[in-house]
DNA sequence: CTAATAATAGTAATCATTGCTGATTTGAAG
DNA sequence: CTTCAAATCAGCAATGATTACTATTATTAG
């Protein structure tokens, strides 16, 4: 039940916290395997789930069909590119008059909120020439 | 490459059209078995991936492992219990504020965004004691 | 009515993620 | 510094939502 360190955990998380592209376990995996050739998949997974259990890191489930995990727990939104799925940050905060709205309509008890934006990145807004 | 109606998928449509709870692909399923007994479920699967490519429904894919679906197209926004992960409507709009918050920080094109609220439901909020 | 093709039922395959097991690591207490 | 229970791991099997495949059936333009 205590929670015990690990150093493939922690460099889980030294790796996420140098990325701000919000990468996928498989991305995570492939990474921290240059320093621990012989870290699974599975502890991966683990790992990522039990920080953001923890609150440590944010999962980000997007309309592509993979997890993203994100290290920055600031509060800012997200941007999905519909081409390559790619994901970016968007540093705007509007917590206060979200949840403001949302508590005007709902009787739900709201803990925390996301905002995901979609379109084309600026990246492949220059492939479609 | 044309659309051909076909009744499962009128009875997709229709069934949607009577839920507000955002049901899943599976739950869609078992309701129009009622109707159309051997429908199978990649039928409910493919159209309701071609509905949502259509832009004739939403797909929503939040923390539950299970996409929900919404034939309700009007701007508005979800809110998902984090206990019983069921998904209802928080028929607010804020989508001038958000995008051009967003439009400001950012050079990606943004077409569409999507808010998820979390916390726990009015039913889940009794249950605990 | 008929041919072309879109859609279906049934089932197999995919793939991200989770579960399992026996071995290893960690850390608190002696 | 040892000890030992608990935490974590590597490796791999299993799960489960979703998608792909194939032979058959339904739809629709002409």
């Amino acid at each position: 039940m205590t929670l015990n360190r690990s150093k493939q955990r922690d460099a889980i998380i030294a790796f996420l916290a140098t990325r701000k592209d919000h990468p996928t376990a498989e991305v995570v995996y492939d990474n921290v395997r240059e320093t621990f050739p012989n870290i699974s998949l599975g502890t991966v997974y683990r790992n990522l789930t039990l920080l953001a259990d923890l609150g440590e890191i944010r999962r980000l489930r997007t309309r592509d069909s993979k997890d993203h995990f994100d290290a920055d727990l600031s509060p800012h939104y997200h941007f999905i590119c519909n081409e390559c799925f790619s994901v970016s940050d968007i540093f705007i905060d509007k917590t206060t008059e979200l949840v403001k709205a949302a508590n005007e309509v709902t009787m739900n008890q709201i803990t925390d909120h996301e905002v995901f934006y979609y379109g084309i990145c600026k990246d492949c807004q220059k492939k479609e020439h």
